[in-house]
RNA sequence: GGAGAAGUGGCAGAGCGGUCGAAUGCGGCGGUCUUGAAAACCGUUGAAGGGCAACCUUCCGGGGGUUCGAAUCCCUCCUUCUCCGCCA
C-alpha cells in the first residue's frame, strides 16, 4: 500500500510512476473521492465537536443537580444528521481505501523500465552448463525411468499438476530442503521458523496477497482460511501489528514450507513435469530492517540464495525484472533461473525482493525509531531456494547416460552417503 | 466439544455511565547532581486523521446496539487462561 499523503501530495507523479509499470490510476476519480472526503468529514467532525461539547455540558449541569432539559432537547436533533454524516464518511473512507489496497508499488529508480519479461536486465552468469556426450532427458523422463517420478498416481489421488516421489528421490527432495535451511541458519544467521499453512484474510493481504490476488489462493471454505502461496505470508505477518524496538532489527527468518497456488490463469503453461505445480516446496528467507539498509539487504539476501547454487554447482543468471515485469508488491526485484539441461533454458528458481514500507504499511509493522517515533518497518523476502525446481535442476544436470543421477557431493551427507540415485529393479 | 475467567498505552496494571485518552509502576526521552557512570530527584512520554498554527476528530480485542453522553451497560464474534472431555 502507497502512503496516501504521497497521493495527496503528488498524484500525477505517482500516476506516472505506476505507469511504467504498466498500472493506469484513476487520477480523476482519486482526486473526486478525496474532495468529497474532505467536505464529509469536515462536517461529520463539527457535528462531532458540537454533540461532545454539549454532552459536557448536561453532565456539569446534572452534577450540579441542575436541569438540564433544554441542553438536552438542543443535542437531541443533532442525532440523525450526525449519524448520516458518519455513515456516509465510512462510505467514502472505504473506497479511497480499496482504491489504495489495489495500487502497486512504486518501482525502485534502478529498475530498468520494459514492458514484458523481454525486457529485463540480466545482472550476471555464474557457471557453465554442461557439455553432455549423449542425449539428454528432461526430468520426467529421468524420474519416471526411474520410476521415483509419477504423475498418473498423482492426478488419480488428487489432481493434474500434483506429483508423487518415492525412494531416493524423495529422499533428495527432502535432502535440498535440509540442506538449504542448514546453509541459512548455521552460515547467514537466519532463525529457523515452523509457521501455520493456513492462514487468515488480514495476513494475505498484509503481504498483497489480497484483495487483488484471492483468485490464485486455495481457500478453506466456512473457516475464513487461505492456504499460503509462500512461507512469506505467515513468516512476514509474525510483526503485522508491532511495534518493534530498533535493536531488534534486523530480523531474518527462514521457513520451509509447503505452497499452494491454483496457477488460474496459467493452464496452458508448463503442464509437463513439476515446473509449474498446486503444491511444492520452498524455503524462504525473510527479513524485517530499517528502511537505510533495506537495499544493501537485498544484495545480501540475493547471495545467500546464490550461495546455494553455488554450493550444489548449478548454471545459474541473475535478472534485474523490468518495471513491467515487477511483482505488485515489491519495489525492486531479482530473479535468479538455473540452468536446465532438458529444456535449454534458464528458469526462475528463486525471486528476491524488496517492498520497502508496501506490506509494511498494510500490516502496520513499525519500530521505535530515532525520534521516539513508530516508523514503518521494510520488509524483504527472497526464495533460497524453490525445492521443488531444485530438484528439477539437479536431475537435469546431474544426470548420467544411463539414467541416472549423480548426488552433488553437498547433499551426500542427508543422503548417507550416497553417490547415485539410480533405478533399483 | 462442555463449564468458568479475562482481553486497557512499549510492558505491567487501575478505572466499571459524564471533567477518562485514561491513575500508578516499569521502560523511553530531557534535565539536576557527578571527572564519568550508577543511584536519587525533577520534568516529559500512546496512535491515526483533518486544518497543518491555535485547535478539532477518532481509537481502551473486532463488529453492532442502548444513551444527550460508553473503556464503563447490552448483543455478537475473535483471542488468551483455568477445569472437564477428546486426540497426535
Amino acid at each position: 500500500m502507497l502512503d496516501i499523503q504521497l497521493l495527496r501530495s503528488d498524484l500525477e507523479g505517482v500516476a506516472k510512476r505506476l505507469a511504467a509499470r504498466r498500472f493506469e490510476l484513476d487520477v480523476a476519480r482519486f482526486r473526486a473521492l478525496e474532495q468529497e472526503r474532505k467536505e464529509i468529514q469536515t462536517r461529520t467532525q463539527e457535528l462531532q465537536a458540537r454533540r461532545n461539547h454539549t454532552s459536557k455540558l448536561i453532565g456539569q449541569a446534572k452534577a450540579k443537580g441542575e436541569d438540564a432539559a433544554a441542553l438536552m432537547a438542543q443535542v437531541s436533533d443533532l442525532g440523525d444528521d450526525l449519524k448520516r454524516a458518519e455513515a456516509g464518511l465510512e462510505q467514502v473512507q472505504e473506497k479511497l481505501q480499496d482504491i489504495l489496497l489495489g495500487i502497486p508499488n512504486l518501482p525502485h529508480d534502478s529498475v530498468p523500465f520494459g514492458t514484458s519479461e523481454a525486457d529485463n536486465a540480466e545482472v550476471r552468469r555464474v557457471g557453465t552448463p554442461r557439455a553432455f556426450d549423449f542425449p539428454v532427458k528432461d526430468h520426467v523422463d529421468l524420474g519416471e525411468g526411474l520410476q521415483m517420478l509419477d504423475f498418473t498416481t498423482a492426478s488419480k489421488i488428487s489432481q493434474a499438476r500434483f506429483s508423487v516421489m518415492r525412494g531416493p528421490l524423495a529422499r533428495l527432495h527432502r535432502a535440498l530442503a535440509q540442506f538449504m535451511l542448514d546453509v541459512h541458519t548455521s552460515e547467514h544467521g537466519y532463525t529457523e521458523t515452523y509457521v501455520p499453512y493456513l492462514v487468515n484474510a488480514d495476513s494475505m493481504r498484509g503481504t498483497g496477497q489480497f484483495p487483488k490476488f484471492q483468485d490464485d489462493q486455495f481457500a478453506i471454505e466456512g473457516d475464513g482460511l487461505y492456504l499460503i502461496p509462500t512461507a512469506e505470508v505467515p513468516v512476514t505477518n509474525m510483526v503485522r501489528g508491532e511495534i518493534l524496538a530498533p535493536e531488534a532489527l534486523p530480523l531474518k527468518f527462514v521457513a520451509h514450507s509447503p505452497c499452494f497456488r491454483r496457477e488460474a490463469g496459467s493452464y496452458g503453461k508448463d503442464t509437463r513435469g513439476m515446473i509449474r505445480q498446486h503444491q511444492f516446496d520452498k524455503v524462504e528467507m525473510v527479513q524485517i530492517v530499517h528502511p537505510d539498509q533495506s537495499y544493501q539487504v537485498l544484495e545480501l539476501l540475493l547471495g545467500h540464495a546464490e550461495a546455494i547454487l553455488q554450493r550444489l554447482d548449478l548454471p545459474y543468471r541473475v535478472v534485474t525484472l523490468c518495471s513491467g515485469d515487477i511483482g505488485f508488491s515489491a519495489a525492486k526485484t531479482y530473479d535468479i533461473e538455473v540452468w536446465l539441461p532438458g529444456q535449454e533454458t534458464y528458469r526462475e528458481i528463486s525471486s528476491c525482493s524488496n517492498f520497502e514500507a508496501f506490506q509494511a504499511r498494510r500490516m502496520q509493522a513499525r519500530f521505535r525509531g530515532e525520534k521516539g517515533k513508530p516508523e514503518l518497518v521494510h520488509t524483504l523476502n527472497g526464495s533460497g531456494l524453490a525445492v521443488g525446481r531444485t530438484l528439477v535442476a539437479v536431475m537435469e544436470n546431474y544426470q548420467n547416460a544411463d539414467g541416472s543421477i549423480t548426488v552433488p557431493p553437498a547433499l551426500r551427507g542427508y543422503m548417507g552417503g550416497l553417490e547415485r540415485v539410480a533405478r533399483t529393479a
